[in-house]
DNA sequence: ACATATTACTTGTTAATTGCAAGTTAAAAT
DNA sequence: ATTTTAACTTGCAATTAACAAGTAATATGT
């Protein structure tokens, strides 16, 4: 058998080595920052809360970029030790580090477009540095509830 | 004639009124924002430039995604007072705005992904706010020169 | 002046992805 | 034991993306 080395299934190479692009492959589409953004200011979790998310994910769509998120390491799932049917999906520190740009994509938009929330976009306006690590303490702390 | 309002056509409305949301909407896909990194740090301006960038764009998709950016006021495109043939797209405030929210997303992908042009990361890491000035500067004294 | 080359596209055609509706499975609640 | 709930999967039509080729309006070289 000795064909070769061994190996983790490598992934699917990326279109170039821009770190740019690297974000875009892992977050360039119309649903995975929304899903964050529902973990990261809204507290969702589970599935069915995060079908329940105002723009209207399809299932299959839903599932898919969960698996994606996992896949690239931003989230994980792990089981609910009270519901076995629940799996609850959570930020890794990699996906807390997101809060940086998910900020400054509110503050442009609000800045350029009619928007709504403006309560957080006020926040992020006056203080951005503890919008963010606003964000960054209440997952220490769910985190650590939950493992 | 008296049918309804005289009104501009209206926009597609969004899904949600969530400035993140929006920012999704207008650069959540695979290129549009490779193509406003193209124009911001390596001074890209023609299609064909455009067209040479590393992750290799269809033709098709980049005229779409131009449009599409002009549409929501990322860009303009003016002709080139010297060959006719040619168009110069160029960033307007809001595109330039967007210096922040790429910064943020190299900074992220560099900090958790193996990628290259770590000078520029190294520069970013060092003084972010730096960067995004510098790349305001030399905008504004672009955009003086071809206007 | 005329042929050739450039620039910025458009037009098919095929492949992949998305959105929608319905169905499935395992665990929990009644 | 039956019904509900949570987290999906499957099938299918519609939209979007990728690839190859072609076109119109300048510009350049001889």
């Amino acid at each position: 058998m000795a064909r070769g080395k061994i190996t983790k299934a490598r992934k699917p190479k990326r279109r170039s080595e821009c770190p740019l692009n690297a974000s875009v492959e892992m977050l360039g589409d119309r649903w995975s920052l929304l899903i964050i953004r529902d973990m990261m200011l809204r507290g969702f979790r589970t599935y069915k809360e995060f079908m329940e998310c105002y723009e209207g994910i399809a299932t299959n769509i839903l599932a898919d970029r969960l698996r994606k998120l996992i896949a690239n390491g931003i989230i994980v799932a792990e089981s609910d030790p009270s519901d076995g049917r629940k799996l609850n999906y959570l930020l890794t520190q990699k996906g807390i580090d997101l809060a940086p740009v998910l900020t400054e994509m509110v503050l442009w938009a609000a800045a350029h477009e009619h928007t709504g929330n403006q309560p957080l976009v006020r926040q992020m306006r006056e203080d951005k540095e503890k919008v963010i690590s606003g964000v960054k303490q209440r997952w220490k702390e769910r985190r650590s509830h939950s493992i």
